[in-house]
DNA sequence: TTTT
DNA sequence: TTTT
């Protein structure tokens, strides 16, 4: 139920593979690096520049499981969800917020091509094995913070804890 | 022109009155922190559980003088405008990143009523004098980091920095 | 599940109170007639012209229940749903095709405000008595089709049948 | 301006090329038969049962001019526009109604690939040649009515005439 | 870090 | 009439 309204529809590629990981009841949690790209005139130069926003998505249940799955680095997908900010500590104990979209049985994802980023034109079969790391978190990209912390849902200090979501972690989606 | 789709639709409340700033040549610029709201079922309880999101809104151009003019806290709004990620540095040197839903030429705005807070019912008339604060930013509301920077276009290291559009500054919307 | 999107966002005042019946199995199925202004710059007399689009909306399951309790013409709602064209023979045995936004489990009824159009100032309140017409269906407003068939699922040929659900009737949304 | 929210996202693929005809003023507008695919659970058999909703798009102006050349049988598309519905004479002189989603100025057009319809491989190339067919129109798509006039803006009775766009003839978009 |  |  919602008294108000907090949608967000994007289309865009993906900047990396999906980071799958798992909660301690076995539900799926996917989090993506979508750039959505826009072109603007500038006015010094008359020229079109472009520019690329980067969104972190994460999603829940089924829908993460489909995008582990058969997402990849490079693949366009259409994404439904809504905002959700985050509150966290940094190392230096101050509070930090981490916007993201949250995409769980309400949203949508939808997959507007396959590929992967060998170059392989495995259009809509899945790839071999999907991705996980439960253990070691990639990198933070541009425009979001440092990820630093272990194993999905045990937040510290100092890092970024994941995301929760407001659905019960014992019923699947 | 774009590649891509960056679409957030929002339906909510505003948590203060709008906060608008004046760019050199004249332009508004309207920050708003609008609530949405939304209801689950705890799985402990049973109970419905009220959460409320708060979101950043930055509003450009006509849109911006309109929000500032008509829309008070409490005011219920349609928002829709496009994400965007602004990168900006702490007192402790360190990057930070704010998520706001930027509404310029592309975007809409819409009041679903215009209470003012004062109790008053200037229902669908203007309010009588459009609050402007160019020199002393409100407090951030929940879930948004702390806005301490002096008047538009004059950010420091260790405050953030005003959102920049995309678009001609010299030309109005 | 669905490889495609379909999606339509309204928010609108309605022309009329709700047509609110029932099937079989005792689930709401409601109409509403929605209105949704705009206004452009006519080119000869550089003047703005208001224009008012009509919107047939169907609404299954418990929001449909709420949407016939609550609502009343005048009424301001939000409405999110999916576009949907019915096939119909009218009385000269020709076909004819009539698009509805459909509003089910997957989409979003939102009040913006619950007047009545008594001039009632029942802001939230519901109404005191949903209106059902299961016998006699109120004339079409503009932009619409006469609608002038018996009970729900009783379409016969020379009137517009009633729209039907993609979802199990037995088993409540 | 508007008053009201009036908006519709599609992703689909088009049913055959695009109808591409020219204004007096030589604006281009173009009409697509655009399928998008849903499936749902049959309550009888339990099985997935595929459901192809057909939606009659219209662009004017820019997107109008790029989708009539790089669109084609089958592509893949994105469409961002606002529900109207026609009110025609049927040659036995009965109002019919005809929705479309307009896509002008305000809306979107996204090609999600360039895929035409003889297998060829023209990702991301123009067409030979873009369809333009202002004398004989194509026979109307199913869950549409049939249209029979001839060139554009010379509609009559008994033939379903063409839409008409908010906007002034003269000024491309 | 993506894509065209 | 499309697509997977």
């Amino acid at each position: 139920m919602a008294r108000g309204v907090n949608k967000v529809i994007l289309i865009g590629n993906l900047g990396q593979d999906p980071d799958t990981r798992y909660t301690p009841n076995g539900n799926a949690v996917v989090n993506l690096n979508l750039a959505t790209d826009e072109s603007y005139k500038d006015r010094q130069t008359g020229q079109m520049v472009p520019k690329t926003e980067w969104h972190r998505i994460v999603l829940f249940g089924k829908v993460a499981e489909v995008a582990g799955q058969y997402l990849r680095k490079g693949s366009k997908v259409y994404i439904e969800g809504k905002l959700q900010t985050r509150k966290w500590q940094g190392q230096d104990g101050q509070d930090r917020y981490t916007t993201e979209v949250v995409v769980d049985i309400n949203g949508q994802m939808q997959m507007l091509d396959s590929r992967g980023d060998g170059g392989g034109m495995n259009q809509g079969a899945p790839a071999g094995r999907p991705q996980q790391s439960n253990y070691n978190a990639p990198a933070a990209p541009q425009g979001n913070p440092q990820q630093q912390s272990g194993g999905y849902n045990q937040p510290s200090q100092g890092s970024m804890p994941e995301p929760v979501d407001d659905f019960d972690d014992d019923i699947p989606f």
